[in-house]
RNA sequence: CUGCCCGUAGCUCAAUCGGAUAGAGCACCGGCCUUCUAAGCCGGGGGUUGUGGGUUCGAUUCCCGCCGGGCAGGCCA
C-alpha cells in the first residue's frame, strides 16, 4: 500500500470572489467574524458537510478552533458568531452545536436554486477554475510495447484517463502522453523472440528460451514475417547458437541457472544482430510497429486516448541522453568506478549511488528516464505527473535526485502510484502469471466484461489500494452491480422524460419552485455537491471520488423515484420534477463521461 | 536484514487540514410490481477502527513500540 502521490500539489485557491454558494456562505461567516473577534478576521474558515442531517446542511468547527486565542469557550463563541451572522435568502437558521460548532441551515429557496444552475449550465456544470489554465503533463500506461496489455496496464489506463478527464475539468490544459520504451533490451528480447518463431516457422530446430517472449502473439508475427519473405532470414542452427553457454535444466530455480538463462539470452541476441545484420532492425521496427499498434487500438477501444506518443529512442538519436549525463558530469555529480558512470544519487535524498551509464558504454533505463523527464521540464509545463505502476515507488526517489542535480525543481513533478487490480472469478483468483504466457489481456477483460464495467471498477477503489476485481459482479445485469446502477438511474430519467412527451428543451425555463420534499431537497443537496467531489478529486489524484458520489447520487434518486410519481397531474409540480430530473441527468452523464463510461438512455 | 506502505462490520471498501452517534456495497433475514423501466425501493441484525502507549477540548486520522500483510532494495525495466 502506497501514498497515492509523492508530495503535495501546489495549493489550490479558491476564486476570491464569492461565485459559489460554499463561497457565500463562508463570507457570511467571514463578515461575523469580524464583529465578534475582529483580531482574528483572517482566519481560514473551514465548511464541511455533516454526516447527519441534525447537524445542517453546513457546519464550521471555527469557534472550536479559535477558542484557545479567544480565551473563551468555544461554546459562547458558536453563540455570538450565530448572533452575529447577517440576515440571508441563503439561509433559514444557524445553531450553536455540540463542542462548539456552528450549523447553518439553508433555506429551501437555496437548496433548490442549484436546479436552475444546472440547467443553464448544462454539460458544463462542476467545471471549475481551480487549474487556472495551467498546463500539466500527464504520462500513463507506458507499457513495454512487447506484448498485449493485460489487466494490470488496464487500470493504470483508466485512472490515468479519468484524472486527466478530471484535471481538464477542473480547469487544467492538459496534455496525455504514452512513454514509449523503444530502445531498450526488452525490445531486443522481443525481436530476437519473434525471429527465433520464425526460425521455428521454417524447420530450424532450436531451444526456445524460457525468459523469451512466449505468447502467440509472437509467433504470429513470425508467420506473417514469413509468409511475407520466405526463407529470406533463414540461417543455420548452428550459428544462431554459436557461443552460447546454452540453457540449464528447466527445473532448476537457482539465482546461477537464473543468470545463465540470461546470458544464454543476450548471446542469442547478439548472434541475431550479427547474423541478421541490417536485417535485424527489420524485425525490430516490425515487431515495434505491430505492439504499438495493437496498444493504440486496444486503448482507443477503451476510450483511452493520447496526445502524444514519445519515443525512448528518439531521446537518443537527438543526442538529449549524452546532453544530461555531460550536464549531470560538469556539476561534479557524476563519477567512475569499476568502468561505470554513477550518479551520486544519495547526495541529493536517494539511498544510493546508481549507475547511468554501464562498463559496456551503454546507458542504463534510468539514464533515458532522467533525459525524458528534463525533456518534460523543457517543455515548460506547470505540473508534471506520472502515472506509475506502485512496484516502482523505490524509483522515484532517484528521478527526483536526478532532476534536482541538473538544478530542476524536482517538486514540480507528482507521481501517482496505481496497484494491481486482481481478477476474481467465481470467488478465486484468476492467474495472472507472465512467465507462463497466460495472464489476462485487457482486451479479453473488455470482451468479457463490457468498456464501462471496466472503466467503472477499475476507479472504484483508491489507486494506491490493491483492487479486487469481481469479474462476475462486473458481468451481473443486477443492482448488485455498481455501473448498471448509475447508468440505470441515467436510463429513467430519460424513460420519464420520454414518457411525458413533451419540448425537452422547455425544461431549462421550468421553475424548481414547488419542489418541498424531503427527498427533493435531498437531493437537490447532493447535486451542489458534484463541484466540490470534482474539486477533490483533482485536487487528491481521486478519480474514486467521482465514482462514489454517482453512486451516492443514483442511490437518491432511485429513492425519490419509488417514492414520488414525476408526472402528477399538477403542471406547476411536474414541471418542477422535470426540471429536477434534468438536473440529475445532467449531472450523472457529466460524471460518467468523466470516467469513461457511456451515459445510456435506455437499458 | 533495511526502507516505504497498509491493517476499519463475515467479505470488498469509504470516512471532508484532527471533529459531533465510524458509513456504503456484497452476503444474510423480512416486505413492495393493475400506477413514469423491479437492472429499482423500504426495513433489520451486524464494530474495543490489529495491539499497547503518547500528544489534546476531541484520534480511524498525528507520534513511538509491538503483531500481521504488501512492495522495493540489479551495471533489469
Amino acid at each position: 500500500m502506497l501514498p497515492l502521490r509523492y508530495n503535495a500539489p501546489p495549493p489550490v485557491r479558491r476564486p476570491a470572489m464569492a461565485v459559489d454558494l460554499k463561497g457565500e456562505l463562508t463570507e457570511l461567516l467571514r463578515s461575523a467574524l469580524a464583529s465578534v473577534a475582529p483580531e482574528c478576521a483572517d482566519s481560514a474558515i473551514g465548511l464541511e458537510r455533516p454526516r447527519q442531517a441534525a447537524h445542517g446542511d453546513y457546519a464550521t468547527n471555527l469557534p472550536l478552533q479559535l477558542a484557545r486565542s479567544l480565551r473563551k469557550s468555544p461554546r459562547e463563541i458558536a453563540a455570538m458568531l450565530a448572533a452575529e451572522l447577517p440576515a440571508s435568502p441563503l439561509i433559514e437558521r444557524v445553531e450553536a452545536a455540540g463542542a462548539g460548532f456552528l450549523n447553518l441551515f439553508l433555506s429551501r429557496a437555496a437548496k433548490r436554486e442549484v436546479v436552475r444552475r444546472i440547467l443553464e449550465a448544462g454539460d458544463d456544470y462542476g467545471r471549475l477554475p481551480l487549474g487556472g489554465g495551467a498546463t500539466v503533463l500527464l504520462e500513463f500506461v507506458s507499457a513495454n510495447p512487447t506484448g498485449p496489455l493485460h489487466v494490470g496496464h488496464g487500470r493504470g489506463a483508466a485512472c490515468g484517463a479519468s484524472l486527466a478527464n478530471v484535471l481538464e475539468f477542473a480547469g487544467h490544459r492538459v496534455t496525455r502522453e504514452f512513454y514509449v520504451n523503444d530502445a531498450g533490451r526488452q525490445m531486443d528480447i522481443l525481436t530476437t523472440s519473434t525471429w527465433l518463431r520464425y526460425l521455428e516457422l521454417r524447420g530450424v530446430r532450436i531451444a526456445f528460451p524460457p525468459n523469451a517472449y512466449r505468447g502467440e502473439y509472437v509467433r504470429d508475427m513470425a508467420a506473417r514475417i514469413e509468409e511475407a519473405h520466405g526463407s529470406r532470414f533463414v540461417r543455420d542452427a548452428e550459428e544462431v547458437i554459436a557461443g552460447t553457454p546454452g540453457l540449464p535444466e528447466a527445473e532448476r530455480d537457482d539465482d546461477e541457472a537464473d543468470a545463465q538463462r540470461e546470458a544464454h539470452l543476450d548471446a542469442l541476441i547478439a548472434n541475431a544482430r550479427r547474423l541478421l545484420a541490417d536485417d535485424y532492425a527489420y524485425f525490430h521496427q516490425f515487431a515495434l510497429t505491430e505492439q504499438l499498434a495493437d496498444a493504440r487500438e486496444d486503448l482507443g477501444g477503451f476510450g483511452v486516448h493520447f496526445d502524444r506518443w514519445f519515443s525512448e529512442r528518439s531521446l537518443f538519436e537527438t543526442g538529449m541522453v549524452e546532453r544530461v549525463v555531460a550536464a549531470l558530469e560538469k556539476a561534479g555529480h557524476v563519477y567512475l568506478q569499476d568502468g561505470a558512470r554513477w550518479f551520486r544519487a544519495a547526495a541529493f535524498g536517494d539511498e544510493k549511488d546508481r549507475v547511468v551509464q554501464r562498463e559496456n558504454g551503454q546507458y542504463t533505463y534510468f539514464a533515458s528516464d532522467i533525459a525524458y523527464h528534463a525533456n518534460k521540464f523543457e517543455r515548460g509545463f506547470a505540473r508534471i505527473i506520472d502515472v506509475w505502476g506502485a512496484d516502482h515507488h523505490g524509483y522515484i526517489p532517484r528521478v527526483k535526485a536526478a532532476l534536482a542535480a541538473l538544478g530542476l525543481d524536482c517538486d514540480r513533478l507528482e507521481v501517482v502510484l496505481v496497484q494491481f487490480a486482481v481478477l476474481y472469478r467465481n470467488g478465486q483468483k484468476t492467474s495472472m502469471s507472465t512467465r507462463a504466457g497466460e495472464f489476462v489481456t485487457l482486451r479479453e477483460l473488455r470482451e468479457e466484461v463490457g468498456n464501462d464495467a471496466a472503466r467503472f471498477f477499475y476507479v472504484l477503489r483508491k489507486s494506491d489500494q490493491h483492487l479486487d476485481f469481481d469479474l462476475d459482479l462486473a458481468k451481473s445485469e443486477s443492482s448488485d452491480n455498481p455501473v448498471y446502477y448509475v447508468q440505470y438511474a441515467h436510463a429513467r430519467v430519460c424513460s420519464v422524460l420520454a414518457q411525458w412527451g413533451g419540448d425537452a428543451a422547455l425544461i431549462r425555463g421550468f421553475d424548481p419552485g414547488p419542489l418541498a420534499s424531503a427527498r427533493e431537497l435531498a437531493l437537490c443537496r447532493r447535486l451542489a455537491e458534484f463541484p466540490e467531489a470534482v474539486e477533490e478529486a483533482a485536487r487528491e489524484f481521486a478519480p474514486h471520488v467521482i465514482a462514489f458520489y454517482l453512486r451516492e447520487l443514483a442511490t437518491e434518486f432511485h429513492g425519490w423515484y419509488n417514492a414520488e410519481r414525476i408526472l402528477v397531474e399538477d403542471p406547476a409540480l411536474r414541471d418542477a420534477r422535470l426540471a429536477l430530473c434534468v438536473a440529475v441527468r445532467t449531472v450523472l452523464a457529466n460524471g460518467l463521461r468523466l470516467l469513461g463510461v457511456s451515459a445510456p438512455a435506455s437499458m
